[in-house]
RNA sequence: GCGGAAGUGGUGAAAUGGCAAACACACCAGCCUUAGGAGCUGGCGCCCAAAAGGCUUGCGGGUUCAAGUCCCGCCUUCCGCACCA
C-alpha cells in the first residue's frame, strides 16, 4: 500500500520540467496555420505586457484565462492564433538606467528573456515564432512609417500646446495619464503645465464614428463602452454669438450707438447680419431655449479676447492672474471640481443676439478654455453653476422656463433645470424647450450669429515625448525648407544605443549631436533631426495586426493575411486599457482602413476584460507588501495548481481574492487525479472503443455524471465563462469516480467505462491543468499531443436522468421532496405530490384551490 | 452630481423565476501512518439542550402560485467620469 501510494504520489515539478522541455522542443505546436488553412479561424489574444521584470499574479490570472480558451478552440478543430509579444518601449527602462547604469535595451532585452522563461514555466500555449517585440526596429520602423502616412494625410500635425508636465518623469504627460492631478506613475508630483511645440494626431476627426462604433460592439462590457462614451463626450448644443459692445478709444466711453441699436432690434431675426466688423463672443449652451434669461456672459481667465481687456488695465489684469493660478492650481491638483467660484467684471458688455439686451461680461476660474469655445452665458435660474456665481456676486436671476409639473412654486427654487414650457422670452413665450431650440438655432443660422453644434470632450492625441526609450518620430526641421518628413527609404529611422541616461530636463536625444545633426532630405543641406520620441500608445495601437505577419518587412503586414485573421475573436485583459489602449487601438485602425490597408472597422470582436487579483483586501502591490509571486507559487505548488487556482477562486471577470490555502487545495485536487488515473491507465488502451452494452449500476451513474460534465463545460466555454464552475464540475466528477473506487476495483464496471472516464476527463481538463493532462495522455499510451485529440462530444442520452426530484410547495413553501420519472407529465406529477405522506397531511381538511405544475421542475398547490 | 458593477455562511463562492449555500478553503471530531504542507470518514448558515419546528441572500415595499434572481424606493462598498457649459 505504501508503495503504491509512493508510486502514484503526484509531482508536479518533474512532470512539469519533463513536458516544459519537450514543449520548446517542437516549436509547431503553438503555431497557427497558415491564412490558407480551410479550417475556421479563431484569434484569441491576451494584452501583451510591459517587460518590467516579473510576470505579477494579475499576468497569470489573464493569460491563464487565454489559455484555456486557445486550448479549448484548438481541440474544437479552429485555426487558432495565439500570440504574444512585449510591450517593449517605456519609461522604466530608463528609469533603470538611470538607477544602475544598465543601458535600456540590454535591461528591456534581459527582462523579456526572464519573463519568457516564466510563460513557458507557466506552460503558455503561445506561439512564438509570431512574436512582436515593440522596441525593435524591426517593428518600431513601422511606426514611423505610420506617422509619414498620417503626417502626408494630415492626421499627424504640430501644434503649440499646454502639455501636462511631470517634473519627476521631466516628459510631457498624456491628459490620460494624469490621475488626480498627478503623474500616473509618480502617484505624489504634482502635474504642472507647460508650452510646448508637440506633434498630434487627429483622433478628433474619428471623434463621431469612435461613438458610433461602440454601438456596433455588442461583444464588448457595457462598462467599458460606457466608459469610452464619456471620454469622447458628445455634446449637442448650439453656439452663439454675443456681440462686444465697443466702446470710444481711450475714453472709455460705451458706444451708445450699439446700444441703441441692440435694444431696438430686439425680437427681430436680422439683427446679426447687420455688422461682420463686429467684435464677437461666441459662446456653447446645450440650453440656447434659456438665452433670454443669460444675465452674464462669462470667459475663461485665458480666452484671448480678456488680454486684449486687460491690457491696458493693470488692475483687471492683476485678478485675472489670480483668477487664473486658482484654476491652474486647482487643476493641478486634480479638484477642478471642487474649485471656489470666483470672478471679476471686465466692466465690458456683451449684446444677447436674440434681444438686443446688454449684459456684463465676467471672467470666472471656473470656465475652461480647452472646452467649448471658452465662453458661457449664464442663466442663473436654470443652472446650479450659474445661480451659484449670480447669487455670490448679485447678478440677476431672471426665470424664462416655467416647469411642466404643477404645484411647486417655481419662484421658491434656487433654480430649475427641468423641462418646461419659456416664459419672459418675448415672441419665443409658449415654445417648449425642444421647440424653442430648435427656432432659436434656426434664427442664429439665418442672423449669422451661430449655429447647433456638436462639440465634443475628445481632445488631439498627444504623442511627442521628451524621452529617449521609444520610436523617433521620422522628422526633420531644415532652416530653409521646414518641417520636412524623413522619405520611407529611409526608415527606421534608428534610435541611437550609445547613450548616456540623466534626469535632466527635455529630450535626451537632444544631446547625440550624432543623431541630431543630418541633411535636409529636399535641399541638402544641414537640418536637425525630431528629438522627440512616439507615446508608447502608438506601439500597442496596431501590434495584434503585426502578429499576423510578424516577419514581414516590406511592409507593415500582408493586407491579405490580416483580412484571414481580422477581427481579432476575442481579446482579454486588464479594465485599465478600457480608455487609453482601447480608444488609441480603434482610431488607428479606422485610419488603416481609411489608408486601404485592412477591411475591417473594429479591431476586437469580443473584449472580455478580467477582474483584479486582490490579496488581503487590496490590489497587490510592492507597496503594500501584499505581492505572491508566480515563480514561488509555482516551485511550492506547480504551474497547473498556479493557473488552475486562478481560474476556480472567483469567476473570471471578478476580482479575486489570493489565498495561498486554496492553491494548496488545488494543488491535493491534481493529486488526486494523477493517482486515480495513473491507477486505472493501465485499463484504459484495451477499453478503448464503443461501449457495447447498455450501461447499468455503477457504470451508468458514472457515465451519466461524465456526460453531464461535458455539456456544462461545453456550454460554458461558449460565453458564459465561468471557468470557477466548470473546475468545480471537474471534481464532482472525480468526486464520483473516486466514491466507486471500490466497484472500480472488483472488475464491475466494464473497461470501456472505465476508458471513457478517463480519457474524457483528462480531455477536459486540458484547458486547466495542460502539464498534467500531457503526463496522463500520455500514460493511455496516446502519441500525440492532446491539443490535438477533439473535444469530447457530450451524449444526451448519457447525460439523461431517469428520475429527478420535485421540490412541492404548499401556499410557496417547501414541504416535501419527491422523486418521479424524468419524463413525467404534469398529471403524474400531481398525482404524486398529492400521494405524498407530508404533503397529505398538510392539506388534510383543506381546499387544494390550484396546482401549479411545471413540468420538470417544481409543484405548488395553493391551498385554503 | 452623472454613469457602471457589486452586497449570500468563518472565507472564496454556487444557484435558465422553481429544494439557498454546489465546489472548495478554514475549523471541529475520529481513523490511518513510513509523522506529511499526506490520505480516509463524519460534522460545519442562524435560533432551540436535542428533536419537532422556525428563521435566513444589505434595508423597505411591490409583482408572482413561487423572488437571491424581476420592478420601485433607500443604504453601503468598489470602479470610471466630473463646475464639460
Amino acid at each position: 500500500m505504501a508503495d503504491e501510494r509512493e508510486q502514484l504520489r503526484y509531482d508536479p515539478a518533474t512532470i512539469e520540467k519533463k513536458w516544459q522541455e519537450r514543449w520548446a522542443a517542437d516549436p509547431r505546436l503553438y503555431a497557427a496555420e497558415p491564412a490558407t488553412s480551410d479550417k475556421p479561424k479563431y484569434y484569441v489574444l491576451e494584452m501583451l505586457p510591459y517587460p518590467s521584470g516579473q510576470l505579477h499574479m494579475g499576468h497569470v490570472r489573464n493569460y491563464a484565462i487565454g489559455d484555456a480558451l486557445a486550448r479549448q478552440m484548438w481541440m474544437r478543430g479552429y485555426n487558432v492564433l495565439h500570440p504574444m509579444g512585449w510591450d517593449a518601449f517605456g519609461l522604466p527602462a530608463e528609469n533603470a538606467a538611470l538607477k544602475n547604469h544598465t543601458p535600456p535595451r540590454e535591461w528591456t532585452l534581459r527582462n523579456i528573456a526572464d519573463m519568457k522563461r516564466q510563460f513557458e514555466r507557466l506552460g503558455m500555449g503561445f506561439d512564438w515564432a509570431t512574436e512582436v517585440t515593440t522596441c525593435l526596429p524591426e517593428y518600431y520602423r513601422w511606426n514611423q512609417w505610420f506617422f509619414l502616412r498620417m503626417y502626408e494625410k494630415g492626421l499627424a500635425y504640430r501644434k503649440k500646446s499646454k502639455v501636462n508636465w511631470c517634473p519627476e518623469c521631466a516628459t510631457v504627460l498624456a491628459n490620460e495619464q494624469v490621475i488626480d492631478g498627478c503623474c500616473w506613475r509618480h502617484e505624489d508630483t504634482k502635474v504642472e503645465q507647460r508650452d510646448l511645440v508637440q506633434w498630434f494626431f487627429r483622433i478628433t476627426a474619428y471623434a463621431e464614428e469612435l461613438l458610433r462604433g461602440l454601438e456596433t460592439l455588442e461583444g464588448w462590457p457595457e462598462k467599458v463602452r460606457t466608459m469610452q462614451r464619456n471620454w469622447i463626450g458628445r455634446s449637442e448644443g448650439t453656439e452663439v454669438d454675443f456681440f462686444l459692445e465697443e466702446i470710444q478709444p481711450g475714453t472709455g466711453i460705451r458706444d451708445q450707438e450699439t446700444e441703441k441699436q441692440g435694444t431696438e432690434k430686439q425680437g427681430t431675426t436680422d439683427q446679426g447680419a447687420k455688422g461682420p466688423e463686429r467684435q464677437r463672443i461666441r459662446v456653447f449652451t446645450t440650453r440656447v431655449d434659456t438665452i433670454l434669461g443669460a444675465t452674464s456672459v462669462q470667459l475663461a481667465p485665458e480666452h484671448p479676447l480678456v488680454a486684449t481687456f486687460t491690457a491696458e488695465d493693470a488692475e483687471l489684469k492683476a485678478k485675472v492672474d489670480e483668477l487664473l493660478e486658482q484654476q491652474r492650481s486647482a487643476r493641478e491638483a486634480g479638484d477642478l471640481g471642487a474649485i471656489e467660484k470666483h470672478g471679476v467684471a471686465t466692466g465690458r458688455f456683451g449684446i444677447n443676439p436674440y434681444s438686443g439686451e446688454r449684459v456684463p461680461i465676467w471672467v470666472a476660474n471656473y470656465i475652461l478654455m480647452d472646452y467649448g469655445t471658452g465662453a458661457i452665458m449664464s442663466v442663473p435660474a436654470h443652472d446650479e453653476r450659474d445661480f451659484e456665481f449670480a447669487t455670490k456676486y448679485g447678478i440677476e436671476i431672471r426665470q424664462v422656463i416655467k416647469p411642466l409639473t404643477e404645484g411647486e412654486d417655481a419662484n421658491a427654487l434656487p433654480f430649475i433645470s427641468e423641462d418646461g414650457v419659456l416664459v419672459n422670452s418675448g415672441e419665443y413665450d409658449g415654445l417648449t424647450c425642444a421647440q424653442a431650440q430648435k427656432k432659436l438655432q434656426e434664427v442664429a443660422t439665418r442672423g449669422q450669429f451661430g449655429e447647433e453644434k456638436v462639440i465634443f470632450r475628445l481632445k488631439d492625441w498627444g504623442v511627442s515625448r521628451q524621452r529617449y526609450w521609444g520610436t523617433p518620430i521620422p522628422m526633420i526641421y531644415c532652416e530653409r525648407d521646414g518641417v520636412v518628413p524623413v522619405p520611407e527609404d529611409q526608415l527606421p529611422v534608428l534610435l541611437p544605443e550609445k547613450i548616456e541616461i540623466t534626469q535632466q530636463g527635455g529630450s535626451p536625444l537632444a544631446r547625440v549631436p550624432e543623431f541630431v545633426n543630418t541633411i535636409c532630405p529636399k535641399c541638402g543641406g544641414p537640418a536637425k533631426r525630431e528629438t522627440d520620441t512616439m507615446d508608447t500608445f502608438v506601439d500597442s495601437s496596431w501590434y495584434f495586426y503585426r502578429y499576423t505577419d510578424a516577419k514581414n518587412d516590406k511592409a507593415p503586414f500582408d493586407p491579405a493575411i490580416v483580412k484571414y485573421w481580422f477581427p481579432i475573436d476575442q481579446y482579454i485583459g486588464g479594465v485599465e486599457h478600457a480608455i487609453l489602449h482601447l480608444i488609441y487601438s480603434r482610431f488607428w485602425t479606422k485610419v488603416m482602413r481609411d489608408l486601404g490597408l485592412v477591411k475591417n472597422d473594429e479591431p476586437v470582436e469580443r473584449l472580455f476584460t478580467q477582474g483584479m487579483v486582490i490579496k488581503d483586501g487590496a490590489k497587490m502591490s510592492k507597496s503594500k507588501g501584499n505581492v505572491v509571486s508566480p515563480d514561488e507559487m509555482v516551485a511550492r505548488y506547480g504551474a497547473d495548481s498556479a493557473r488552475m487556482y486562478s481560474l476556480f477562486a472567483a469567476p473570471p471577470d471578478r476580482d479575486l481574492d489570493w489565498q495561498e490555502d486554496g492553491v494548496a487545495g488545488v494543488s491535493r485536487f491534481l493529486a488526486r487525479v494523477y493517482r486515480l488515473a495513473t491507477k486505472y491507465s493501465p485499463l484504459v488502451p484495451a477499453g478503448k472503443g464503443p461501449i457495447a452494452e447498455v450501461p447499468v449500476g455503477t457504470s451508468l451513474k458514472l457515465l451519466r455524471k461524465l456526460h453531464q460534465t461535458i455539456a456544462k463545460i461545453t456550454q460554458d466555454f461558449e460565453g458564459r465563462w465561468h471557468f470557477n464552475t466548470d473546475v468545480a464540475a471537474i471534481m464532482e466528477l472525480v468526486n464520483e469516480i473516486q466514491a466507486a473506487e471500490s466497484e472500480l476495483d472488483s472488475g464491475n464496471v466494464p473497461s470501456p467505462v472505465i476508458s471513457a472516464l478517463f480519457r474524457d476527463l483528462i480531455l477536459l481538463l486540458a484547458p486547466f491543468a495542460p502539464f498534467l493532462v500531457a503526463e496522463l495522455w500520455e500514460q493511455l499510451g496516446e502519441q500525440g499531443a492532446i491539443l490535438r485529440a477533439p473535444w469530447p462530444k457530450s451524449d444526451p442520452l448519457l447525460a439523461r436522468e431517469d428520475e429527478i426530484e420535485i421540490p412541492i410547495q404548499i401556499n410557496g413553501k417547501l414541504v416535501a421532496v419527491i422523486r418521479v420519472p424524468a419524463d413525467a407529465d404534469a398529471k403524474a406529477m400531481e398525482a404524486a405530490a398529492l400521494a405524498d405522506e407530508k404533503v397529505k397531511a398538510r392539506i388534510a381538511g383543506k381546499a387544494v384551490i390550484k396546482v401549479i405544475v411545471v413540468t420538470g421542475r417544481a409543484v405548488n398547490l395553493v391551498v385554503k
